[in-house]
DNA sequence: GAGATTATGAGGTACGTAAATCAGAAATTT
DNA sequence: AAATTTCTGATTTACGTACCTCATAATCTC
């Protein structure tokens, strides 16, 4: 049978009251004493149940989560976790408020963060914005005691406790390593279009593909970065200037959003389709993989990311430590044949 | 207020007692009053406080995990997840047992299932070999009412509930797909390497690659396949033959075991790496991967496989459904950018 | 060593559900 | 209409932990 707290008192020859105070960490409790207690802990190996605890506990957490309301499928996928993982809140004992906020908008990220400073709840997760004024206000929200994580992109450490993204600078590697082993040996030129450079994200992402691509790929000509900010229409035009500025062009990163730009485009290119290589799967670049149009997808899970903010946000609450191996956001490579 | 089994009484105008046998499928409830309860249920959006109920219930669910004790790391990875699943076993009300059988030993898996229709537990999860013997004691294991999951190989549908593994087709193909990809333009010949062809999942590989590869660059020349029964030296050798008798061999996939084997034949070949590819992350092949002696690594992750099949196995012996796209089992492309 | 302070014990209630008993009401059969 | 069977209600206990109160024991202070 697996032992309890009664156990644990009769082992330590004390009564349930002071195993109490010594489990929660109330006062009242000489240190001979406690010891005892934590030595028949570890002797009988009790664990908590916290089923039963919870239940005593009856409590539950107050989070907020504030993420911009794109239009683009990602940020969509992202709220729609958040949806979901509110109607789970009553059974994972969470309060979970969803804020939107406009995109690439750093007063209004600022005067949401400042409401919350405000009516502070348990929690916080922000996709963030690199600025000073943002990470001052995530700062002031930790001083406050509340547990902040950073979503999809991250800021300094000071501003955070955790961070529930992938390694951007690794996607972009990812990026010009499939690049440069789908080119092969052909030579040519390479477009970039990032959203936006503001963003830690994607400037991270750039970053990689260009270092790696020239590892790997030194004689291809890397055009200069364009930026889209996420606007399909916007990708669509700079990648059709790109074509008639550069008929040599052999391969396309797309490292932000707007795919829908991209695949719109590249059946405007003369000749043969270049290499295309986007971020995030949606049932457009699904399509567009299966269709040939694109060649790999980058994607992290936006399930994944909300359900490992979640169990983040709690545990700090709690003030206990995170399997930080078990929150790893993994760079998911899709080709046609490994669609889920 | 989060609704109680109390307010589901008071709002169907019934007894605490008649809630339960609702909810709990007892007998003894007239169809008509079951209907007003369940209106009810679903008015006041009752749902079961999963915690409470487990604790008053304090169940545990028996499970077997029945894998091969080759020593190869994958296997060891799968067993080391089994035994961190048996620590966990107090918070998540599992008993589990691990059962190692010798690999690719018929006679001695057929004695292990036998032996647990003997002594049935809930629930059983195990690494099939698709044979007549096993398949049979599958579904007599099901007909005693135990939950049954194959686990990485599976085997026709009538033998379990649920398979907890890689669609091997679509990985076989994946790997086609990158070995066309790096391949480029070149000409040569490529090798395979299984483990045993009696394997179901070693098969599926073989057809997907061969498909995929054949579309995407029919200028190869797949060589005959080899099988190795996941010997390190065995895929040494073999490979060192193929080497011999191919001095064109650009390419070649390990989609069994014996990885050690494959790294310690790549260094010996004439001029240029071939590009390889193989299943299964390790110390070993993450290092492979790093020095470039290995391109591409097919992975799927034991922890998920075990810790999914653990979910299936509770959830089948309550008679509730899975969410099949939870348990879905992903196929990882890791390339040395994107380790975890 | 009286008084103040701090530790500890004893015992209870609560959380939401499961599961059991037993009595009585309702429906069905004869 | 009586006898039987089938439903339903009322009530209780249990699961393991949290948290509260009140009483008593141990320790410290002057």
């Amino acid at each position: 049978m697996k032992p309890t707290v009664h156990d644990i008192a009769r082992e330590a020859g004390v009564s349930l009251a002071t195993v109490d105070r010594v489990l929660n960490r109330r006062p009242g409790v000489r240190a001979a004493t406690r010891k005892r207690v934590e030595e028949a802990i570890d002797r009988i190996g009790f664990v908590r149940d916290v089923a039963a605890a919870n239940l005593a506990k009856s409590r539950t957490y107050a989070l907020a989560f504030v993420i911009p309301e794109s239009d683009n499928s990602f940020m969509q996928a992202l709220r729609d976790e958040v949806a979901a993982a509110r109607l789970r809140g009553a059974l994972e004992r969470t309060d979970i408020r969803l804020i939107a906020v406009p995109a690439f908008d750093e007063p209004a990220l600022a005067q949401a963060l400042d409401a919350l400073i405000d009516n502070p709840p348990a929690g916080v997760a922000v996709v963030a914005i690199d600025a000073p004024a943002i990470q001052s206000r995530m700062e002031r929200l930790r001083q406050a005691g509340v547990a902040v994580v950073t979503l999809v992109s991250d800021l300094a450490a000071s501003g955070r406790d955790h961070f529930a993204g992938i390694d951007n600078l690794a996607a972009g590697r990812t990026a010009g390593s499939l690049m440069g082993r789908f080119l092969g040996s052909r030579a040519g030129a390479v477009a970039v279009i990032a959203g936006s450079l503001r963003l830690g994200d994607h400037r991270d992402r750039l970053t990689g593909f260009s270092e790696r691509l020239g590892e790997i790929a030194p004689d291809i000509r890397l055009l200069e970065v364009m930026e889209s900010q996420d606007d399909p229409a916007r990708v669509e035009a700079l990648l059709n200037a790109a074509c008639r500025d550069h008929p040599d062009l052999i391969g396309v990163y797309n490292l932000g959003a707007g795919n829908r730009g991209l695949v719109a485009a590249l059946p405007q290119t003369t000749g043969e389709y270049p290499v295309a290589i986007a971020h995030e799967l949606s049932s457009l670049t699904r399509k567009a993989l299966e269709d040939g149009l694109i060649d790999a997808i980058l994607n992290q899970d936006p399930g994944h990311e909300i359900r490992s903010a979640i169990r983040v946000l709690k545990a700090r609450a709690d003030g206990l430590p995170v399997i930080a191996a078990q929150e790893r956001i993994r760079i998911d490579i899709f080709l046609k044949d490994n669609l889920p």
